[in-house]
DNA sequence: TTCCAGGCGTATC
DNA sequence: GATACGCATGGA
């Protein structure tokens, strides 16, 4: 069937392409195709929302979570308007919206992305899917926890393939509990994820901003260094308290396009 | 050929 | 805690 998903507005070129999610594909005229956790969907962009145009009526509360449809980001662009930084990233991409993606999908792909290119990223991404996943979704857990390095490395993995395979077992093993993380204040979390081998500060921040929507988690990747460096160097502006995370998302993708 | 990409582990101080 | 270096891979 199809449905309208009503959003106050979201750009979908720039909700798909700011670096959050690696698995939405253009398909021109406004048509993105794309996979979340195991479910499939094409979007149509609308002035206000979106239409899913091959969904099951079961699926349409998902992609309400996914989308964040009762996020209010007229407010919290308003409040971002206090810093003139913040004010031109908001204006450069004012349709740009955070995502809820599913937290393994998430710390799997940003494992990935460490020293690494968006354009890689999805390729390495895709592999996988295509290579160890049911019906083109991420790879269970239980599936990756009982590959070797050898199996991964075709895909291009590089070095990251020990920390896929670490992660994977560290969830199967139940060390790592995605479900109590997704319960625990921000510094908590992000302790629990920093005792995967191959996840440091910034992919932690990366799954705690995307995959469990924590608003505070700031990613620092070369990209927003560079932004500190030259807007706030003496740290970040008030007006971003408690949603950091979508800050420096609009930032991220208004730095990245710059000339 | 060298440099870079949504960094991190390890060694060393 | 800060800093230096290596790391797989492929595109520029």
């Amino acid at each position: 069937m199809e449905y309208f998903l009503e959003t106050d507005f979201i750009d979908l070129d720039s909700t798909f392409n700011c670096g959050q999610c690696f698995r939405w594909e253009n398909g021109g005229d406004g048509l993105y195709s794309g996979t979340a956790g195991n479910k499939s969907v094409t979007v149509r962009q609308e002035k206000k929302g979106m239409t899913l145009l091959n969904v099951e009526k079961a699926d349409i509360a998902f992609w309400e979570e996914y989308f964040c449809v009762d996020e209010d980001y007229s407010a919290i662009i308003e409040k971002f308007r206090a810093d003139s930084t913040l004010r031109e990233a908001c204006g450069f991409a004012p349709g740009l919206r955070l995502l809820r993606q599913e937290p393994f999908e998430t710390l799997i792909s940003f494992i990935i992305s460490q020293n690494n290119n968006i354009k890689r990223i999805k390729g390495i991404i895709n592999k996988m899917c295509s290579v160890f996943g049911e019906n083109g979704a991420i790879p269970a857990p239980e599936t990756l926890a009982r590959l070797e390095v050898g199996d991964l490395t075709p895909l291009g993995t590089g070095y990251r393939a020990r920390y896929i395979i670490d992660a994977a077992k560290k969830i199967v093993s139940g060390e790592i509990m995605l479900d109590e993380i997704a319960k625990m204040p921000y510094n908590g979390a992000k302790a629990e994820l920093l005792k995967i081998i191959g996840v440091g500060g910034k992919v932690a921040d990366c799954v705690l901003l995307f995959g469990f929507h924590e608003l505070q988690a700031f990613p620092k990747d070369v990209w927003i260094k560079r932004v500190l460096a030259q807007y706030y160097p003496d740290g970040l502006p008030m007006c971003m308290q408690g949603y950091e995370g979508i800050a420096q998302q609009f930032l991220f993708h208004y730095i990245r396009n710059l000339k």
